[in-house]
DNA sequence: TTAGAATGTGACCATAAAGTCATATGACCA
DNA sequence: TGGTCATATGACTTTATGGTCACATTCTAA
């Protein structure tokens, strides 16, 4: 946890630090991030840094934090009432608010992609003990529920099944975002409708059933 | 390239240096795999390393090298006649022997895990104009055979999908590696099976379509 | 006005990194 | 035996890292 001293400072300046933390680790991971580098952006000398923070592990863990808290924000409504949508239009609105978390918040989404492809690192291992798989659990409990109300074929593998869609919603995400690069550029609503639909349908025709 | 004196090694001793080559980039990226490791895991001076290789991306480049000539001599008997097979059928082969390189040279399939994910970095950049996305070209030209001859639905967006034939590939084979032994009793075989039933005809039930 | 607490600060430390180089060793040929 | 060439070697250089600490400054309250 950051110093009492941090939450004390000014909100601009607060701001700058925080800005430059996620900067830094949007661009590296946490083994190549370099703390030089953030007090340098964020204009701060080495020591007020180590005021503020713990270590590195520490501002790690609070960009983090800030990640979740603002992509939690951004799902909330639509996991409010999971239940009453049917398993594909509930699916629809993770992928679109996936998407549309990943455009408005590039950075961040940057980090994800990072943690997920460092998750064995040590440094995961003692600090996400909470929310890592998060995602996966989610899908996994609302596979469970489709399958109960069979809209989902009772023959998939549950686990696996879970982790495809989790991969895939934060990769979809990634792919959007390096192709495309904004929002505004062309319908990315219908783009996620295609990519539920073969989700749900898969990419044969009708012929290779 | 490596230098010459290194061709000129004891087969023993190039071995070694390359196996510790090979676990070094296994366990770091890039940027955080360590030339002093190497070494001592190779139990040779540090002089000697740089009569071998002209830097850190020479070995780098040199490990990638033999990573792609693994994987191209394993997968080839695939591609050879890759329109004989329907869509699925290749694919089928595509996946089991992606699996079957991951199981038999688990070092690599975690490398090539690491290149994914860091591929925006520099030196890929610069070291793999060639090979990098061969994966994403071949299943592009599939898909449209496979759309050619209506065993695939012409609504997919070809870009898209084979980006997600190839990060499934990857994925798949990463999470079988990392579940074996654990939740996954199945023959793998019929594991692979069943994702290529998803791939054609989605998670969705009869019902639900 | 002044004591004391909270903050700010950058020189400094130990450590590790990639890469160099002068010298030592060995092999091959005359 | 003597000379030349490829190879072996580890001390060394430079640069960067994460982290510390004695001291300076500013703020608060009495």
């Amino acid at each position: 946890m950051p110093r009492e001293t941090f939450y004390n400072l000014p909100e601009v300046k607060r701001g700058k630090v925080e800005s430059a933390a996620i900067d830094e680790f949007s661009q590296y991971a946490y083994d190549s991030a370099s703390i030089n580098r953030i007090i340098d952006m964020a204009g701060i000398p080495k020591g007020s840094f180590y005021q503020y923070f713990e270590d590195k592990k520490d501002v790690y863990r609070y960009v983090i934090d800030r990640l979740v808290e603002k992509k939690m924000a951004h799902l909330k409504p639509m996991l409010e009432n999971p239940l009453q949508d049917n398993f594909f239009d509930l699916l629809f609105k993770l992928y679109r608010g996936g998407l549309e978390f990943a455009l408005s918040n590039p950075q961040l989404q940057m980090i994800t992609s990072k943690i997920l492809a460092d998750r064995k690192h040590p440094v995961f291992l003692e600090l996400m003990h909470d929310h890592i798989n998060a995602s996966e659990q989610v899908f996994h409990i609302l596979l469970e529920k489709g399958i109960e109300r069979g809209e989902i074929r009772a023959d998939i593998d549950l686990e696996l099944s879970a982790h495809i869609l989790s991969t895939l919603n934060t990769a979809f995400a990634d792919y959007y975002l390096e192709k495309k690069g904004s929002i505004i550029e062309e319908d990315y609503l219908a783009y996620v409708s295609r990519h539920i639909t073969f989700l749900k349908q898969g990419m044969g025709s009708e012929k290779s059933r």
